[in-house]
DNA sequence: GGTATACTGGACCTTGATATCCGAAAGTTG
DNA sequence: CAACTTTCGGATATCAAGGTCCAGTATACC
């Protein structure tokens, strides 16, 4: 469904809405969502270049969301890492013949704009502790024993 | 959205579908869709043997759809392929931690479920040429100059 | 039966996503 | 300024998907 990067770049995303606005280092971050440091690092940095995020160096510094959970959605997240592809034209080419999408990639694009919607919709507020703002009764995706915010 | 290889499958399904019953070739379907012979080969083999399409040697032989049109739907061939993954728990193992899905997982598998919806309620008899039939007036994406039912 | 046709299966190559490593640069603190 | 922390960027390794090749086998037609 979404690449592997994608994934882990959401559940990054979620470990920084909790911590919103403090920052978090990437050893931090990888200890809480389970992903291996260097890969991670990568992975925020990318995030970081998009503009989600933003980076501090330094003591005292790690990734920040750029914007509070509440305005920032999963699509802001996995199209930062890893965009969803809408179907453009048909792949065989020939423009000539095909002005608009054959049924089949009509459906296929229809798909991804549902997704794409979906996850447009869905703010990182929307994934975090609270079973309120959840809608449901599950603890998010981390290790959770390991304190996110310091200090 | 689906993988390279899914989207061949469907591309020689409509083609399959619009000869059906009669067989067609490798040959020909590669014409038809342009993908490459060898591979299409593998793909079309694939599909054979999760038993959406059956085979035919020697000559005046080829692939045929098992079942009709109307009764093989895009799913049939994207989860011969390259199955959609659905979420069965979060990613980071700990089933004690995690007995239900958190709210990214769970509005992830949402997704997938939507999409998985969306595929298995189109058979491929919509994605024929046929203006009425296909609820839009493109022609399927295929090269078209070429007769795909020979004899 | 012989021959041409067409799928089958396995080995192999190529490419891009995933993941690692490390030195350099930037910022904070005292 | 000096020491320390943390991100940055490039080079490299690993692995699965995508793609190629070819000998083998089954089938139809003559």
């Amino acid at each position: 469904m979404i690449s592997q990067t994608a994934e882990y770049a959401l559940r990054a995303a979620v470990t920084l809405a909790t911590a919103y606005p403090a920052p978090t280092t990437v050893q931090i971050v990888s200890e809480s969502v389970g992903v291996p440091v260097p890969y991670l690092a990568k992975v925020l940095s990318t995030l970081a270049r998009a503009g989600v995020v933003t980076s501090q160096r330094g003591k005292r510094g790690g990734f920040t969301l750029m914007r509070p959970p509440d305005q920032t959605s999963v699509l802001d997240i996995v199209q930062a890492v890893d965009p969803i592809e809408r179907v453009q034209g048909c792949p065989l080419g020939r423009p000539e013949h095909h002005p608009e999408l054959c049924p089949l990639h009509r459906r296929l694009d229809e798909a991804a704009a549902r997704t794409e919607q979906a996850f447009r919709s869905t703010p990182l507020s929307e994934l975090l502790t609270g079973t309120a703002a959840g809608g449901g009764s599950a603890t998010p995706c981390t290790f959770g024993a390991r304190e996110v915010a310091t200090t």
